[in-house]
DNA sequence: TAATACGTAACAATTGCGGTTGCATTAATA
DNA sequence: TATTAATGCAACCGCAATTGTTACGTATTA
């Protein structure tokens, strides 16, 4: 895993959930499954979770299952829930500046980015994590 | 400057040449407008030359200037100069993998992050160099 | 010949991110 | 009740990318 990656080990991991949703998953398997950590997996997905999408619960029998029917949730769901912001940043912390030009453009290419940045999320929208999952899967056994 | 920050150095001098394409300028002048430092200029600027938007010339009057018509010159084009790439990373160097659910994910969204950036080339290409230059500036006299 | 400016390499400083360890807390179970 | 197994969280390490900086070579003009 490289970029993306927290979007990436998310959205995999919803994809499996919605093809077997009764399973309780721990982030040690998880983890196992998406060849990084235990900790990684709970970093990520508790963000899933603050966002209503996940439910994580301690103890002996514990882990993680999806909070809401699967074919509610698309991947801008997802997206919007790590807070990725792929296209326009936090807002660009410039200075006010004394430069009139520079402001002209931070406002014109700010206004671009955060155009595509909603068309991005529109379009994710459009997918349900509930695509993604086949007849046959060695992971969940299906 | 912080994200973003050679998009940013890049039009923000293409846009202050556009509005007086005869000057030549220093590395030195540019950097001490933008507030950083003259090799970083170089190293930006010279993308644009590669690209033939920009010359530089050696020596003792030496400096930049514009190598084409300002008003043939648009935002796509200095950010494909670039080689940015805001939103489609470069390729998603993802393994094979055995995963077939991952598969399946990865293909749809490196399709809609494609989309996407091709969108945001297209919304930059509608706006030219020259839409930011003020009747008065206290950078070139004018 | 001296001054000036680019071209480039090398290195430092900073930042962000994933990975790792450790420990507290919680819940099921023997 | 004690043990086991899981999350929650904080702290730190290491790696990679980016910017800033210094230094030096090269080219051009006065």
């Amino acid at each position: 895993m490289k970029r993306n990656s927290r979007l990436s080990l998310a959205l995999h991991t919803l994809s499996h959930m919605a093809g077997e949703p009764g399973r309780v998953r721990t982030s040690a398997d998880i983890a196992d499954h998406a060849g990084t950590n235990p900790v990684v997996v709970r970093r990520v997905l508790g963000k899933l979770r603050e966002a209503g999408l996940l439910r994580s619960e301690k103890g002996h029998a514990g882990g993680w299952r999806l909070a809401k029917p699967a074919q509610s949730i698309t991947l801008a769901d997802v997206y919007l829930a790590l807070d990725e912001s792929l296209v326009s940043g936090p807002a660009s912390e410039a200075e006010p500046g004394d430069c009139r030009v520079e402001a002209n453009l931070q406002a014109r290419v700010t206004e671009v980015l955060d155009d595509i940045e909603a068309s991005l999320v529109a379009r994710l929208r459009e997918t349900k994590i509930t695509d993604f999952h086949p007849s046959s899967c060695s992971y969940c056994g299906t």
